[in-house]
RNA sequence: GGAGGUGUAGCUCAGUUGGUUAGAGCGCCUGCCUGUCACGCAGGAGGUCGCGAGUUCGAGCCUCGUCACUUCCGCCA
């Protein structure tokens, strides 16, 4: 049989005029002069023009074909009478001389060729040709060229890819599971892993040294724009004999490098990266996730109120409360439904409302006049401002206040256009406090990783309050997003059963929920540390792409539903009869 | 589970203070057109205004309920 094609329709430029060709692909527009049809041919590499003229029988032929049948032509490249600079096969078009019609396709539900934006749905239910169009085409091949470039720097650096397995147990501590039932063990589940944690660390005790995995990750959590129902991919990595900076050169090298090669003439932050200990971070950016493009910074005023003479904060502080600051250049003279519109978003927040202080020409305005001369050029001097600049500031229970003050610094960097554009500015978030109080039950709980290892080790948790301990846990934050999570992790037995007596587990709990990767670390367990970089997030970043479906091959829609495939669905009676399982009569 | 936003033609959207037969662009169908490239021109088909009640002489528009989609909060070791 005679191959398909001679070439791609991306591919045929001047230099192959007067060849004889044969093309493949999609009818992508039509343009029809009445004798004179022209038909732009794609497929995945590019287009072609194709030209067919009406004293040809084929003429008929192609007119009746509607967008996106697939056709194979025949024909001689040749020089175009007017040429098109927008694309790369401009130059030339095909005269064609026979066609094949592969395939008709119906009046279509959405237009490929056009970027109009169809519901999500529809969309979602016609992914196949979704995936036609050209953005979310290149979305998915740059998700594949990063995923590439993933593996290449980590292997370069001495990392080996391992599959850890997909039906595993469930783990008492996270999200909530997907689960898995078992036909040859009755009543009994397995979990999809929520991330390949265990399993990894059991690769170092087995001795494996350096670990990755571009991993799937199953979570059943509901959606967000930047969170995929369901599953999603990280670049998981571990490895032994290995402090918390060598994770970071590590992940600065294959991060790092994946955004430098990406970044398309943006702005990328060279290793190392800045590390920012976690409280400092929520003091100064309101988020342990600081978008680093804004240059706004929010300073703690608590100090200077108490007998300020604006009874208010005066007030505020003396029942424990904190005052946050964000100095802001060269708006004072800003006018005053400015500063009221943010008073107004303070309120709809909960909060009390936003006070300022513009050092405008003609005067301070704003709660000056409520405050003495000398206080004020304090406040000017304490917080590092200059005529013309405000301060806003807001006042409440210390985590209330500074999480608010994080909105208000970002939706000022926006409004304002401070926020610096075509940039990827990266950090370190590090020394994560090893737990927090619950608020409402006043208990001490695990804030993040309860398998990282506490800041001082043994020493810390007999001698320190729980609360000052720090662990060697830690985030890479790109633009305001959380790229990656990681830990040195907490390889000595006694030092776990403590770290978890102090959250409430006591020994037996222990050995219950975590007995196999504990009772591995019995044996001789190497020190190791790890990190797991967002997959999704990544090219989320390097395509500005602020839905996570659309980076995505075949994403679940908002409500973890598969609209192509029609996932989840209802099974035979049979197949649950062989699961031990029945629906009830409600959810049938 | 909670809060907000949206819902009008296959798609994107407009629709005035509640007032005659609900419009535009794209797509689709028909006709004309030999250098287009978002081809152009002319004509046509296509509507349960998400659904259900209510107010009114009269509802796409107002009220209530409900459903769907979506964003956020909760949740995400």
């Amino acid at each position: 049989m005679q191959s398909f094609r001679t070439h791609t329709c991306g591919e045929l430029r001047a230099k192959d005029i007067n060849s004889e060709v044969k093309l493949g692909g999609w009818i992508h527009r039509k343009r029809n002069l009445g004798n004179l049809c022209f038909v732009d041919l794609r497929d995945h590499y590019g287009i072609t023009q194709c030209v067919f003229d009406s004293s040809s029988d084929l003429f008929a032929q192609v007119e009746a074909l509607r967008p996106e049948s697939v056709i194979g032509i025949t024909g001689t490249v040749i020089a175009r009478e007017s040429v098109n600079k927008n694309i790369p096969t401009g130059d030339i078009e095909i005269k064609v001389k026979a066609i094949e019609v592969y395939s008709e396709a119906e009046v279509l539900p959405f237009q490929i060729a056009v970027d109009d934006d169809a519901p999500e749905d529809i969309r979602l239910k016609y992914r196949f040709l979704d995936l036609r169009r050209e953005r979310i085409h290149n979305n998915i091949m740059l998700r594949s060229k990063v995923i590439a470039a993933m593996r290449r720097l980590m292997t370069e650096q001495g990392f080996t890819e391992y599959q850890t397995p997909i039906l595993t147990a469930s783990s008492p501590e996270g999200a909530r599971d997907f689960l898995v039932p078992s036909r040859i063990n009755p009543g009994k589940f397995y979990a999809l892993p929520q991330a390949p944690q265990q399993f990894k660390q059991l690769l170092m005790v087995s001795g494996f040294d350096r670990y990755f995995q571009i991993a799937p990750c199953f979570r059943d959590e509901d959606p967000r724009a930047d969170r995929s129902p369901g599953e999603f991919y990280q670049l998981d990595m571990e490895m032994s004999f290995a402090t918390q900076e060598d994770v970071f050169g590590v992940i600065e090298h294959a991060m790092g490098g994946v955004f430098n090669e990406f970044a398309n003439g943006r702005k990328v932050d060279q290793a190392p990266f800045v590390h920012i200990p976690f409280r400092e971070a929520m003091l100064k950016y309101g988020s342990d996730k600081p978008d680093l493009r804004n240059p706004l910074v929010i300073q703690d005023a608590t100090a200077l109120f108490g007998n300020s003479g604006f009874g208010v904060y005066d007030g505020k502080v003396a029942a424990g409360e904190k005052i946050r600051a964000i100095a802001v250049p060269g708006i004072a003279d800003k006018p005053r439904s400015f500063f009221d519109k943010l008073d107004a978003f303070a309120k709809e927040a909960g909060m009390g409302g936003m006070a300022y202080i513009a050092f405008a020409e003609g005067g301070a305005k704003g709660i000056a006049k409520l405050l003495s001369a000398e206080k004020l050029a304090e406040i000017k001097q304490v917080l590092g401002m200059a005529d013309g600049d405000a301060v806003l500031m807001m006042a409440g229970k210390e985590s209330a206040v500074s999480k608010f003050a994080g909105k208000v610094r970002l939706k000022l960097g926006e409004e304002l256009g401070l926020t610096e554009k075509d940039a990827f500015r990266l950090c370190w978030i590090v020394d994560f406090p090893m737990y927090e109080e619950n608020e409402e039950t006043g208990a001490v709980e695990f804030s993040h990783n309860p398998f990282s290892m506490p800041q001082g080790g043994m020493d810390a948790l007999l001698n320190k309050n729980p609360l000052d301990i720090l662990a060697y846990q830690y985030d890479l934050v790109c633009n305001g997003v959380e790229l990656a999570s990681g830990a040195v992790r907490n390889h000595q037995p006694e030092i776990m059963y403590k770290a978890f007596e102090i959250a409430g587990y006591d020994h037996r709990v222990v050995d219950e929920k975590f007995g196999g990767m504990i009772n591995a670390f019995k044996y001789g367990a190497p020190p190791h540390a790890g990190c797991a970089p967002g997959v999704d997030r990544t090219v989320m970043l390097l395509l500005d792409e602020p839905i996570i479906r659309d980076v995505i091959i075949f994403p679940l829609n908002g409500k973890a539903q598969d609209l192509l495939m029609q996932a989840p669905n209802t099974v035979t009676e049979q197949q649950l009869k062989e699961l031990h399982i029945k629906v009830a009569a409600d959810d049938k």
